[in-house]
DNA sequence: TTGCTTGCAAATATTTTGCAATATC
DNA sequence: GATATTGCAAAATATTTGCAAGCAA
């Protein structure tokens, strides 16, 4: 994942003002590990900057998400957002549904798939959904919240 | 795909009543190949039902994807629905970013997938998004929607 | 007749936009 | 100092809920 310095010097870069709200967006994401909704973000930032307002954490996570320094995912219960994975090769992941914390898989079955007859494929998604050591251990794995799309088993 | 007579049945079978509504909604999704979002739905059926309002239709669609006979996958731009799959075998999708036609694909990548230490892994998803051969003739692979999640490619 | 369904209205929730004040570069 | 960013207010959108009337079984 990203660091905090890789997340301010991208935005930096691309000629965007370093405010100290941004800086701790930055930092708030390099030390997740799971996925966060615009909510837990904006909670979060509230502890710190009393008078904030919820249209400038969209803003600011809108931006972040052209930029490419953070991953959106839609869940049922709405977009999520982590710092964008730094593995430079193509990879998968697997999600913790209760703790969100996620996983690089480097396997992809895309080199494996029967392509169906003159179907042109220009992206694909292969994301698991389990639980992680930690959270099997504490028996988290009661009721996570279900992942977007039609419930694989 | 589920036909108009077993989305009904279905329902029926559950304690449900038929309704003119439920019956036109049954006979739409057995009859599309795409999915088609709340708006989608609601624009068809007003011109069935004048009166009709925004919350039955969501109401309906929860039910009938409670009970199984509507799939639902998150788009970037929001929930679309489609009628179940009649495939009793497990398979994932290929998806037409164009006419959001879709096409079951039996390969199932989790047998060669090295799951990481110690994640105990309960659901995955693996979809391939593209342009099948109608939308690449007619030249529609310009612009589609973009899927939900962090755009692989 | 019973009670599930519907339409209506309104409440919630979510996300976006205009604008003046402010802070960054 | 120029201009991107923020907070505020409000708009636009999306989704849910309560309730009385209507309809399926």
């Amino acid at each position: 994942m990203l660091t905090t310095e890789q997340i301010i010097e991208t935005m930096s870069g691309q000629g965007l003002r370093i405010t100290d709200q941004r800086k701790s967006l930055a930092q708030l994401f390099a030390e997740t590990e799971g996925y966060l909704s615009p909510k837990d973000v904006y909670e979060y930032m509230c502890k710190k900057y009393s008078g904030l307002s919820f249209d400038t954490v969209y803003r600011n996570l809108r931006v972040m998400h052209e930029l490419g320094v953070l991953e959106q995912i839609m869940f049922e219960d709405g977009a999520k957002f982590r710092a964008h994975c730094s593995e430079d090769h193509h990879h998968h992941h697997m999600i913790c549904l209760s703790c969100q914390k996620t996983v690089p898989v480097k396997f992809c079955p895309m080199a494996n798939t029967d392509v169906p007859d003159q179907f042109m494929v220009v992206q694909h998604k292969f994301e698991m959904f389990g639980y992680c050591k930690g959270c099997q251990e504490s028996g988290a794995a009661a009721q996570g919240a279900a992942p977007a799309g039609q419930g694989g088993r």
